[in-house]
DNA sequence: ACCTTCTCTGTAAACGTTTTCATTTTTCAT
DNA sequence: ATGAAAAATGAAAACGTTTACAGAGAAGGT
């Protein structure tokens, strides 16, 4: 028994004209007259007219909606990145869906086949992994796609990540700095670029000063506060062996090494410094308070929203010319979790 | 010169039938033969036929949205329960659109139209208050929506909550059996339900026991870190006015009334004991590990989820009668931010 | 052989818009 | 007053589906 939703028709009934001066008056107000346009006024004021945008949207063959690819949704890292995608995406008039993919190919290829059936316009990907369907499309379609977070190389697609290579070179240069020699590495699992690019900068740090890269000194994690206590249990054990710093791919990796440093009874920063990546909300507020990379999440979607909008807006049509990956600056946040080399 | 797709017509004149058939073999295949059948297969097959949504939606007027609002999808409190309702929805066929309100009345009501404009099939809201377009609805009338997290009190509608009231009473007695007397309450917003119940259960707590409640032990905070380093500081600073414990009313506040504790030389839990709310995810890592209260928000969110897909299944037409709110269960975790109350 | 029933398929309407094109009305210079 | 140009409007097609209805064969009982 849902009340009966009133449709154009009903407002141009009402307001004694066609559907098509209705249509106008909502969308060039200027080509119909001004009496006419103010009885349309009134009579969608008394029909409580909404117009259905299913029928709109297919008349002009759009969705208005921005299908976002994320691989956990649950994953409080994303919010703010989220976040800044839903207000530009919100302030061009589009709307943003999830695709939680949870890392399944299969979950990938569904909602990227939203592009070709309508359901979505454009695609933000920050799964770092390009669905089967879009790497198996012809190499001159350049799908309204952009990537962000995790670049992936060769795809030619719009691109906006941090420089995670840069960025952990100035981290660990920093504890460098400070006189540390023995410096382990941190890192999330291998076969993530993010790892990749992060590792090689570490390497470029220690190799530009001299110091020979140790294999032991690097833990392969998953950016999980578990995979930092193993880390640090596994790492700090030995007094012999231990190294005096420690960089972490993850806040939530050095807040794992902190656990497990005090669970040895080392004290950070006096006898290990830890260092942190990604500057989380809390991370100031730790005991000790983090050193780290101040990833700016927010900013990142921001951009990736622009750059979407950019490739969509008819009137730059540059949508040919592959251009290189917007880098959008990260921060070295100096707290309290690092300090010089203890001597001995 | 985007590659025209595909459209049942194409299927139609590959497979050299009639539309009709070509639906009808995807959505009724028994009722066509097996040899056309596969006609229709294969012609999809070759044209890489996807089903256009929007005509589809369109006809069946559904839109196959359902719209989430959130006051603010940055906050990571809520990345958990949305990812409860994405997997729920994704299982039924639904999709997810967030829209986030900023707590702005005028977005809530745009948002709200989705309703009406056939763009959501449904809505749960998660921001503690009625869309006015939704409050003015005339009461037999009972849109699709849920309310989670927030409940708003005389709205009728299905609700999936915690108890925050017999939570609070239970958080705060626990510091009552640990000796403690000094309670402070470092609460929400004041004009937040979630405050109102918590802080009924403190009182409550107090009550029961007999103790007299003490207004100026009692601090308004907005849920940040900030709010309780400043909640710390002020209720902290004079040895003689200090609580021996604090039921803090989010962990972002316990952390911060940490914080203070320790700025002022307080041990936590031996000089203070205090009480979060939440468990976020950090909690277990603090130092020291927070006790608090689970609020177990992913199952927050498939309750939601699911209470909404039992309304929208046409074969429970249940839609009558005001179903009591449902409860999840909260669960008190003891670690080490409490402890008896320091003698003297 | 014929009627009935059943299975399968096609025709066409409908969903609610936007927009092209043609037509009507108005304006305004002559 | 007349005609041309400009402004405003309406009729109808189109977007891509689903489905009610009817029609065509095929099967089967008499």
């Amino acid at each position: 028994m849902h009340e009966k939703i009133a449709t154009i028709e009903d407002v141009a009934r009402h307001a004694g004209v066609s559907i098509a001066t209705v249509s106008r008056a909502l969308h060039k107000p200027d080509v119909v007259s001004q009496t006419t346009r103010e009885k349309v006024q009134a009579a969608i004021a008394t029909t409580g007219y909404t117009a259905n945008v299913m029928a709109r949207n297919l008349r002009l063959n759009r969705s208005g909606m921005i299908l976002l690819l994320v691989p956990d949704i649950g994953n409080p890292f994303f919010s703010a990145i989220l976040s800044g995608i839903e207000q530009g995406a919100s302030k061009a008039g589009y709307n943003v869906l999830i695709g939680d993919t949870q890392n399944d190919p299969d979950r990938e290829a569904t909602y990227a086949a939203y592009l070709r059936s309508n359901q979505a316009d454009a695609m933000i990907l920050l799964n770092g992994r390009l669905p089967a369907p879009l790497a198996n499309s012809p190499a001159n379609a350049t799908p309204p796609v952009v990537i962000a977070c995790e670049r992936i190389p060769g795809c030619g697609l719009p691109t906006v990540i941090i420089d995670n290579e840069q960025a952990a070179f100035e981290a660990t240069t920093h504890l460098i700095n400070h006189g540390h020699r023995k410096i382990a590495n941190v890192a999330g699992p291998g076969n993530n670029i993010l790892t990749v690019d992060r590792t090689a900068g570490y390497r470029r740090a220690l190799s530009e000063h001299g110091i020979a890269i140790d294999p032991k000194l690097t833990f392969v994690g998953d950016y999980s506060i578990d995979a930092g206590i193993a880390a640090g249990r596994s790492l700090l054990a030995d007094p012999k062996t231990r190294p005096t710093g420690l960089f972490c791919a993850s806040d939530g990796m050095a807040i794992g090494v902190i656990v497990a440093a005090k669970e040895l009874g080392l004290r950070v920063p006096e006898d290990v410094s830890v260092f942190g990546f990604d500057d989380i909300h809390l991370a100031a507020a730790y005991d000790p308070p983090l050193t780290t990379v101040r990833q700016p999440r927010r900013r990142l979607g921001e951009q990736a929203i622009a750059l979407l909008l950019d490739r969509l807006d008819p009137k730059t049509p540059n949508k040919t010319g592959k251009t290189d990956p917007v880098i959008v600056p990260t921060e070295l946040i100096i707290r309290q979790s690092t300090g010089p080399c203890p001597q001995g």
